[in-house]
DNA sequence: CTGAAAGCGCTAACAA
DNA sequence: TTGTTAGCGCTTTCAG
């Protein structure tokens, strides 16, 4: 099966490659018949049009993907930002242009900084949302304008966004109480350190692992749910206490953004080891604990995939005109001790990362990594 | 910082576009001298090739990359394959093209198919050893003629293969050994199924199991290795044998390819949900096992990752003149009761699997999965 | 409404 | 050794 261009189509349709080019891309006018006659032609012998040449006569960034996420918190988020801008590396000869225009803070000047794409002829948007409720009209209009807006990490489900990528909160809930469930036994009792109720993916999450727990654990129970306000002292204070009212206490499930304090105050009861700690986070920080034995496991969403998989399906969209997956739920990944170091949050961070330089020929010793690339 | 190309160059260099092009492509007849005035300039004004261009002007299918990976087992190799092909296909119009040519089973006349790639003109050859010594002089006669090969999956560590990507043995081994000792507790007595000790992975798995268990596990043992050399029959009667020798065994790692009858054994003896199984497989017959608690963990290579990074490298080697990474390791999953439902593996199997027709336009309700794509 | 032609950046073949 | 030129397949403008 050979390849079929535009000119072969011309010559079947007996008409000039001009005609098929309106006939295909929507253009200008043309007759309904010979239009009906071309795409009918075009059908039948399997034409795809060869995307080299289409970008090449479009000239450069005819394909402008806006990218609006938080810089903070930079663990997390340059990762995020790395799996993003790293994927679409890959196609900006393609014409794949980013507009890369970060907040401080999820949520931050979100509004106005989201809006500001508006005008500049984009294709795609993607975002983090922090405040779903605020960004609705803006992402409504947005694909209204025909710009596809995909959410990363974070979702506003209310508004029309095209897509979401992003881990299941109710899921790591469950995924922490099942593995909660089997690192204690029967009967554990176990509590919920978390962060801003306000956070829709640590609200559900917690209410989750909550739920699930007594259904995995035979006579387990869940004895207290901790709001810390991702304030580092106040995190470690309580938990402190916690340990000390309940002797009894199996396991801890910590869905802060920083889990630090809470490892601190395991160690400083002298608990390490033995509280069977669940977090969801992974930074270098987090070594030492891991190596201890305090961070029993951390159920970990992959930022860097979540990224490289939403600007994948943008330019899949976009480029290769394929249909965009309304959702797309990723497994989160669980670290433990014999494995935290292969991921590629362990990496030494080269401090000027997204390196558009890159390294060209030579012999790169090893990368590891548990994502893609 | 504008794009610059070929003719600016020339420009600047008072040549003409003809003689750039000899100097940046090693290509024939050119002064040193010229040569490095140009390369200088190139350099300085941060030149890089248009891929499109390139990719239009050579032709299609100007980058050719063998495949030679097995067809069975099919639940896992299915995936590998999706992953490579799929990831090969983004890259059509820039001039890759697969030959794809699987053996029947891992190592079968695998050497004879894989020679049958070295007149075939390649860039790269992407292949999963079976029978790694066999394969040392094909792979080394394919390097000396500047085919890159790349090992997937497996690995042939003698040869002078330029990457390996894969899953580390030895730490899957570890992280069952971790997972099993918290899962057991201090003090339990666990023990290893597993398949042909020939197949380097299992027998460095298991061997890794062995020695780490005791380390994760206060006064913990493994009381057996047992060799069910991948027939089912021996394997659900061996396994049946044991759980009826050892009444206090708390824990089972199975590194076959096939723990069905493992599962079946344990279902047998009344155990289901009392003894820790770990397998490392994930197909769909495993779905009730997973419901019933009789497997607590699955350690899971995902080999649709493997094959999408393995490719990806080639590509990113070939076109983009990217180094080759020597190795890749990627963190084994951790699948359980609560997340197998959202890999890929579990989705209903279109038989006619890599739809190169695809789904134009419309709007797919929601992909699940565990890789990428 | 349709045809003809220029040109995107690069490679390769041919002239000089 | 270097310069010139014809495309690669497509979009887009300008004539017809």
């Amino acid at each position: 099966m050979k390849k079929i261009g535009m000119s072969e189509i011309a010559k079947l349709a007996n008409v000039s490659i001009g005609t098929v080019g309106r006939a295909l891309n929507g253009g200008g006018r043309i007759s309904k018949d010979t239009r009906e006659r071309i795409l009918k032609i075009a059908q039948r012998v399997g034409y795809k049009p060869n995307l080299a040449a289409r970008a090449l006569s479009l000239g450069r960034a005819r394909v402008r993907i806006g990218v609006c996420i938080p810089r903070e918190i930079h663990y997390y988020f340059d990762q995020l930002r790395d799996g993003i801008l790293g994927e679409s590396q890959h196609y900006e000869d393609l014409g794949v242009q980013v507009i890369y225009r970060p907040t401080e803070r999820l949520g931050l000047r979100e509004v106005a900084t989201v809006s500001e794409f508006l005008n500049d002829d984009l294709r795609a948007l993607i975002i983090t949302p922090g405040d779903p409720q605020g960004l609705i009209p803006i992402i409504d209009e947005a694909e209204s304008r025909n710009i596809r807006v995909i959410c990363v990490d974070t979702d506003a489900p209310a508004s029309r966004r095209s897509s979401v990528v992003c881990l299941d909160a109710e899921l790591s809930g469950r995924l922490a109480a099942d593995l909660m469930a089997k690192f204690a036994g029967p009967g554990s009792t176990v509590a919920v350190i978390t962060g801003m109720v306000q956070v829709e993916h640590h609200r559900t999450s917690t209410q989750s692992f909550s739920d699930a727990y007594p259904q995995f654990c035979q006579g387990g129970e869940v004895i207290e749910v901790v709001e810390a306000h991702e304030d580092e002292d106040e995190a470690f204070q309580k938990c402190f206490d916690l340990l000390g009212r309940f002797k009894s206490l199996a396991g801890l499930y910590v869905t802060t953004v920083n889990c630090l304090p809470v490892c601190r105050a395991i160690v400083a009861r002298g608990l390490s080891g033995r509280i069977r700690l669940i977090t969801t986070d992974l930074f270098k920080e987090m070594v030492p604990y891991f190596k201890k034995g305090t961070v029993f496991a951390s159920i970990y969403g992959q930022p860097y995939l979540l990224g490289a998989i939403a600007m994948r399906f943008a330019i899949d969209h976009i480029v290769c005109r394929r249909a965009l997956p309304a959702s797309h739920y990723l497994s989160p990944q669980i670290v433990m001790r014999s494995t935290y170091h292969i991921f590629r949050e362990m990496l030494p961070s080269p401090e000027g990362d997204m390196g558009r330089d890159a390294q060209e020929l030579g012999r790169v010793v090893s990368v590891i990594e548990g994502g893609l690339l």
